[in-house]
DNA sequence: TTGTAAGCGTTATCAC
DNA sequence: GTGATAACGCTTACAA
């Protein structure tokens, strides 16, 4: 057993002299260029002999490259990470990385503490590029990346990004107009929404898609406003808004999980579904088909999204040049029994 | 707008050009040392007019700091870092490491390529320490820190760390003894379990207490194995356990989650709960709360868990020493109304 | 093919 | 107090 204490890290110069080479040649042979068999043999000797773990940091500081990319949801103190949807964006981003041999890396962003230091993080040529995901309009990241120009990619698209980041996401408000619209084809009068996390942009869309659907027969009223999406408000707001609406009819929520909590408020309510009331949701998450009855609601190409922004980043990488305007991904609304 | 194209870094040296001093006094005033006043304004004047933000990965290979630490969860493909508690462990690290000014790094590892990847990326330089969640054993990541003497704290308690690195986690025999018996002093007579992720340290130790609880009265094949820790899994666990024993009175669920699943089924196949059969969870998660009946439950000190792991780590790199074994922190049994 | 040497941007150790 | 100067560990022209 070694004694304890850090042990002295042996470098490409220690290499060099056990195989008696230059540290050129040796890190040559560590990327690739012309070297001589006997010279690779005799350092891939030294190698195994008297071990070696290349510095990444300190070649990154030669090359200005780190090979890794940040991923960083905004999102305060809640559960961003937790977040289904941006766990499987994080996962699809994370496939496309990997395969380009980049090291995603992911950033909670919990405080203004946080703030900061991932901005210096992000500045400080730890990262060559940077994902971001459900920022908020005014976020300061958005700042320090644009001021930086760091390679980047938004998923989502905050209002205040005026061309200088490219992003990616879904038409909500198209997609929210489309299966309302559709719920109202099954003669429902009376719909209201739950509508969550006002102040991210997907959901004020969610909500502009509902009124537009809804066009004169819109009721300011039959919208019931909840701060998180998870499945107590959705008890909650189906509670409200069956009080402000006895006669409600339709209900399209925000999100699955939203949606599967008014599923529960309307059985201790003792409303059949979709009988007396229909109800649809937004996601195609797990939720949706865990729920009884299952629920009708939009798929978001999640997987993809996160490709996508994935995608964005490394062409910017290799220096291609790249569109910044949006990429709108469709949408499919996906009709179960809910409604 | 400054034309495209990456924009020339201003570094240190820029800086001391432009304020007519060297680069040691501009390191000077970066880092706080002793440094006159007129220095000291012409630096910050410089700073302000041509723009300058340090390149944090030069300072570490200098230092051989980079301030950063890793937070490993793995966990293969499926949802480690949406799984709830790891979300929970995770954000409370922060916490500590965010006052500490130190920046964590989740590194999500789905694939074989990932964990080599990670790999180098520990061994590189780019952190000083590391955080690893739910390891299993043999997981190679502990092999890697171990080799590279990497300040590191694991949570949980994979069979295999023989005292290399210190851990913390909490007693699940104990705590799972200690439910299960609390379940039978309500008179069951016929209680199974729904096991998951048997290749979880921790859900073979809720095993263990289980059946030491039950004794004699241990069956085996009271037993259901579930893959995952969902929803989904507690419904079809609970089902094929009716069929199996369609008298069975009580259910140790493996977790909050499989249990209120448990429930879904036990409402399907017309049981009361707590009157027909008694139901007991693990995690006082969320799920323990909102379930219907609400769920009897031990409560990890989950947030403590995150803190001393992060401490740990810390406490390493201040060169303090800490002793490798582990630290197994007390858990609460919480008794609600579903047993 | 290989060695030499000049950095990458920073901090630390000296004298002055 | 401050300015040279030498690293940190690596890559990469350029010569040889």
């Amino acid at each position: 057993m070694p004694p304890p204490g850090p042990r002295k890290r042996t470098t490409v110069h220690d290499i060099a002299a056990a195989a008696g080479v230059s540290r050129g040649t040796v890190s040559r042979v560590l990327n690739g260029g012309y070297v001589s068999v006997e010279a690779r043999a005799a350092i891939e000797a030294a190698i195994t002999t008297i071990g070696f773990v290349p510095n990444t940091a300190a070649r990154a500081l030669k090359t200005r490259r780190s090979q890794a990319v940040a991923f960083v949801a905004l999102g305060q103190h809640t559960g961003s990470f937790a977040d289904p949807n941006i766990g499987a964006v994080m996962r699809a981003a994370n496939a496309v990385l990997s395969l380009a041999d980049h090291q995603m890396v992911n950033l909670v962003l919990d405080s203004a503490r946080d703030t900061e230091r991932v901005g210096r993080y992000l500045s400080g040529g730890f990262v060559d590029g940077v994902i971001v995901v459900s920022a908020r309009a005014g976020d300061p990241i958005i700042g320090v990346i644009r001021d930086l120009r760091l390679p980047a990619a938004v998923v989502g698209h905050p209002p205040d990004l005026d061309g200088a980041v490219p992003f990616v996401g879904i038409d909500n408000v198209g997609a929210a107009h489309e299966i309302v619209s559709r719920l109202l084809t099954t003669g429902r009068r009376r719909v209201g929404m739950i509508a969550a996390a006002q102040d991210r942009d997907s959901c004020t869309d969610r909500l502009t898609g509902f009124r537009s659907a809804l066009g004169p027969a819109f009721d300011e009223r039959l919208v019931v406003r909840v701060p998180e999406h998870d499945y107590r408000s959705g008890v909650l707001g189906m509670r409200l808004l069956l009080e402000l609406e006895p006669a409600a009819d339709g209900v399209f929520a925000a999100s699955d999980v939203i949606a599967a909590g008014a599923l529960e408020a309307l059985r201790e309510a003792g409303r059949s579904v979709p009988g007396d009331v229909g109800v649809v949701g937004f996601d195609d998450s797990a939720w949706a088909v865990w729920s009884q009855p299952r629920l009708s609601t939009v798929r978001q190409p999640i997987d993809e999204i996160g490709t996508v922004a994935a995608r964005l980043v490394l062409r910017q990488l290799r220096g291609e040049p790249v569109d910044p305007g949006g990429r709108i991904l469709p949408t499919t609304t996906v009709w179960r029994d809910s409604a």
